[in-house]
DNA sequence: AAAACGGTCAACCGCGTTCCG
DNA sequence: TCGGAACGCGGTTGACCGTTT
């Protein structure tokens, strides 16, 4: 036989909670604890059935709960690990402490879907189901900025899940598959790049490319591209030279000591950044976009835009840009608590990346914004301000794997280069679960792939 | 002043899973 | 091992309240 019933269903209380019956119910669990709620209501004294006191302690008189409005930063974890999780109430209300599922699902369905459905984004795939109607108008109001902030952050929380994509787990299996043996990397597709683009990352890496390892098993073709940045070049390599290539980012981001300094010389060489403060940064290894590829990120996205200007710059935890006109505390992460003190209002979890900021003014920002919807999510508007009302202009946020998107983009969103983003990205990734002490995180790195001592690195096969 | 409307959120409902006798 | 109740979770409801007409 199973269990005798908890409770008579009939004669039991509904509805609303009086004072009187919270008191009781407060007083006997704070004596005794809940126990079993099955046998809760009659011991203290309530017409209630289990289930009713249950919920009633866990959404309302649990004494850890936090009453008031969501803060920003909930309001972006919320979105981020929808992007995630879904409706998985209880599992999003693991990650914000104080809240419960039930508050957060009300949350959603009253405020941050409606928002995002508002700004032309599905809040079930969090992807862009059209011209965000306030994108696409002038872009001067707190509403907009608000509107552009939550979508940069729907955004940026769909790219990083993508990593789940059943296209990029294959390659990954594959990838893992070839750890006891050399790379076959014959199955690389080659890499359209816009010209200017080109010229930095041949700049970059001509040391590379002109050895006679590079020299032998590459090519470069010229082609003319119906896209509105005109002709682009296309950088070949063969099996050899792709795994190369792979093996070259791969244990330059991957090496530990000096990792920044190498990352550096391999991606920027005109890059001005600097230890902000003396924050010792060492625990910190994203690798680190050069002022250069943003600057060229920039271009692009400024080719239809008439913009006059625009000044580049990297921040990223514990390192600020030289050419930053932001408040020195840009792009800084909290050791204690992983939050994010950056006015872009960064996911915390994001903020672990590196944050590649691109100054507009509105204008430029506005036509950013509108390309970036259809051109790809290459970027997002986080912020938008009147000139006159702000020391500084619209603010784009680059995706944190933007060093590998511009690959990925030019490649028509490839998974294979997704691939080499994420097995880039893991192996740099710090700490995330010891600085955010989620077990969640740690089950997200699982999903993409072992830290970088576990990595194979790739083999030359010739 | 009052009806209509819309937003909010605590509480309930129903279903799948877990637990226990 | 099985059956049934408890539990946990997500969806839905409806009372309440503020705003608009």
């Amino acid at each position: 036989m199973g269990r005798a019933p908890c409770c008579d269903k009939q004669g039991l209380k509904k509805g609303p909670w009086t004072p009187d019956e919270d008191q009781k119910l407060v007083a006997y669990i704070q004596r005794h604890g809940h126990g079993s709620w099955r046998a809760l209501p009659k011991h203290a004294g309530l017409l209630r059935c289990g289930k009713s006191c249950r919920l009633r302690w866990t959404n309302y008189l649990r004494p850890d709960i936090k009453r008031g409005r969501f803060s920003l930063d909930e309001e972006q974890l919320i979105i981020h690990l929808h992007a995630i999780l879904g409706n998985r109430w209880s599992a999003i209300a693991a990650h914000l402490p104080g809240r419960t599922d039930n508050e957060i699902k009300n949350y959603w369905n009253t405020h941050l879907k409606k928002r995002l459905l508002h700004m032309g984004i599905d809040p079930v795939t969090h992807k862009a189901t059209q011209s965000p109607p306030l994108l696409s108008s002038k872009l001067s109001h707190l509403a907009q900025w608000d509107s552009a902030r939550l979508e940069a952050e729907a955004r940026l929380a769909r790219r990083t899940s993508s990593h789940d994509h059943p296209d990029h787990d294959t390659f990954l299996r594959s990838w893992k598959s070839q750890a006891t043996g050399p790379l076959r990397s014959d199955h690389l597709p080659s890499v359209p790049l816009v010209p200017s683009f080109m010229q930095n990352w041949e700049q970059s890496h001509a040391q590379h490319l002109a050895s006679p390892e590079f020299s032998s098993c590459r090519s470069t073709s010229t082609t003319t591209s119906s896209s509105p940045s005109g002709a682009s070049s296309t950088l070949e390599f063969d099996s050899a030279g792709a795994a190369l290539l792979l093996n070259h980012l791969h244990s330059s981001m991957s090496s530990s000591n000096s990792q920044l300094n190498q990352m550096e010389s391999l991606m920027s060489p005109t890059s001005t950044l600097r230890p902000f403060d003396g924050q010792d940064c060492s625990s910190y290894s994203s690798p680190v976009p050069s002022d250069s590829m943003v600057q060229h990120h920039c271009e692009r996205l400024m080719q239809n835009s008439n913009s006059s200007s625009c000044t580049a710059m990297n921040t990223f935890p514990g390192l600020i840009s030289e050419t930053s006109m932001f408040p020195s505390n840009v792009g800084f992460v909290d050791h204690e608590t992983s939050m994010s003190v950056n006015p872009c209002r960064a996911p915390p979890t994001t903020s672990l990346w590196q944050q590649p900021l691109v100054q507009l003014d509105s204008a430029a920002a506005a036509h950013a914004a509108i390309s970036s919807v259809s051109d790809g999510p290459s970027c997002s508007v986080l912020s938008s301000e009147d000139e006159s009302s702000s020391s500084y202009g619209s603010v784009l946020q680059l995706p944190p794997e933007m060093l590998l998107d511009l690959v990925d983009s030019a490649m028509g969103g490839s998974n294979k280069c997704m691939s080499v983003a994420a097995s880039s990205a893991g192996s740099c990734w710090p700490d995330v679960s010891q600085l955010a002490g989620k077990d969640y995180w740690s089950n997200m790195l699982k999903l993409v792939g072992p830290p970088c001592q576990e990595m194979p690195l790739a083999v030359m096969d010739r």
